[in-house]
DNA sequence: CGAGTATTTATACGCTTGCATAATTAGAGC
DNA sequence: GCTCTAATTATGCAAGCGTATAAATACTCG
């Protein structure tokens, strides 16, 4: 029984983008506090202090909302990781060597990264359409790090073959993606820099260079 | 309007361990192929040939069962890596590099097991027990990997101190983790075999020894 | 072969979900 | 300040969910 009428909810008018930001955002925090299950046309529209039938205003279809936030989040790793990049030395090595920190290092290994990139990518076998999204990211991120590993070879005085940054670029992704890992599941176990510090050591070490010195190998 | 009463569904009784198995099995098959949204009671007992109301009979929840099913998962893909080791030659050096090609080959390295795998990992950040649950599976791992590592050392006659060989067991750990997420995300743009090869290279570069030959370093 | 029980089916309930649509209102433009 | 429209709320619906529970049945043991 509802008594004295509830008033209708008073409302301000958002721009389009803003609205399209705040329910990826609220989506974000659905997804990450309680999985993909969590997200919930109903709860997202709660955090974005809305009713949910604009959702569907925004995003014709629940899924379209999903796969925006996906987006969302690699956009929002691979710009963090960039602007390490924008801060560093110019020293290829150095470079590399931050560009490894940052992924290694608050706020990309975080837990919550991890749930949110999980939650998405045990969608990519289903719906192929996110599967090109991710793939594309992928291939993204390895083209960067090919690149810095190319530029640091070269400054170590090192040939930088294709084959060999190629395959040099996918190992060294898969260390880093595989210590991200590590760190987002288990980071308390791990002492602070130590993944970092782990991956630049096994870095150098299938580059046969240094990464700290400005010296040549070894 | 329901015409001629349907019969009532004829059974067998199964035992009670083969039951659980088929449940489990019946759920995986809905996990990977339509991610843990798609891993409904009804669907999952569509698919063990049974009625829905049976999962209760064996799993008091859901939750229940797909926890079963998620350490089912870790199960079997830690018994096939250990299988490897069993068929293996006894240096320890080619000990270490058949378990590397196991997990970076079939059956393990399969889209089928990421999904399975990326859609547990999803809620182990919401669920405690899920996340102790995979704690205890990554920890099992790395310590096999981390003895793997000392023994192919000790081979090459190296020193293996404890603080060296855990974190060769972390970065290398690393290295399998990225190049099987790789390698089940977007196997086909890579050639036969490549991945593991990778791997090896990254890892004998880590290690500083060779995994093929019975000589020392390099 | 007959009785008893553990296993399985069947049915139903209460909730939540995504989506549709009608009613309202904030704010821009004249 | 009025009007018009686009943005937003409110309400409802049909489907699917997990779970509870009663009825039926296959198998075991004597």
């Amino acid at each position: 029984m509802k008594l004295q009428g509830a008033p209708r909810k008073s409302f301000r008018r958002e721009g389009e983008d803003k609205r399209r930001e705040d329910l990826i955002a609220a989506t974000l925090e659905c997804v990450a506090e309680r999985g993909l299950a969590g997200a919930t046309v109903r709860e997202i529209a709660l955090r974005a202090d809305v009713t949910a039938g604009l959702i569907r205003y925004y995003f014709p279809t629940k899924d379209e909302l999903i796969g925006a936030a996906y987006r969302a989040v690699m956009d929002r790793m691979t710009v963090q990781a960039s602007d390490a990049l924008k801060n560093a030395e110019n020293d290829p090595r150095a470079r590399l060597s931050a560009f490894v920190k940052a992924n290694l290092g608050q706020p990309i290994m975080d837990p919550y990264n991890l749930s949110l990139w999980a939650g998405f990518i045990a969608l990519v076998h289903a719906d192929p359409a996110m599967a090109m999204a991710h793939r594309d990211g992928y291939l993204a991120f390895r083209d960067e790090l090919e690149a810095l590993i190319r530029e640091a070879l070269l400054a170590a005085e090192k040939p930088a073959l294709p084959n060999h940054t190629r395959r040099h670029a996918i190992a060294i992704n898969a260390i880093i993606d595989g210590l991200w890992l590590e760190g987002c599941l288990a980071g308390d176990i791990f002492a602070d820099g130590e993944l970092a510090d782990t991956g630049i050591t096994a870095i150098e070490a299938v580059l046969d260079i240094s990464l700290k010195a400005e010296g040549g190998a070894t």
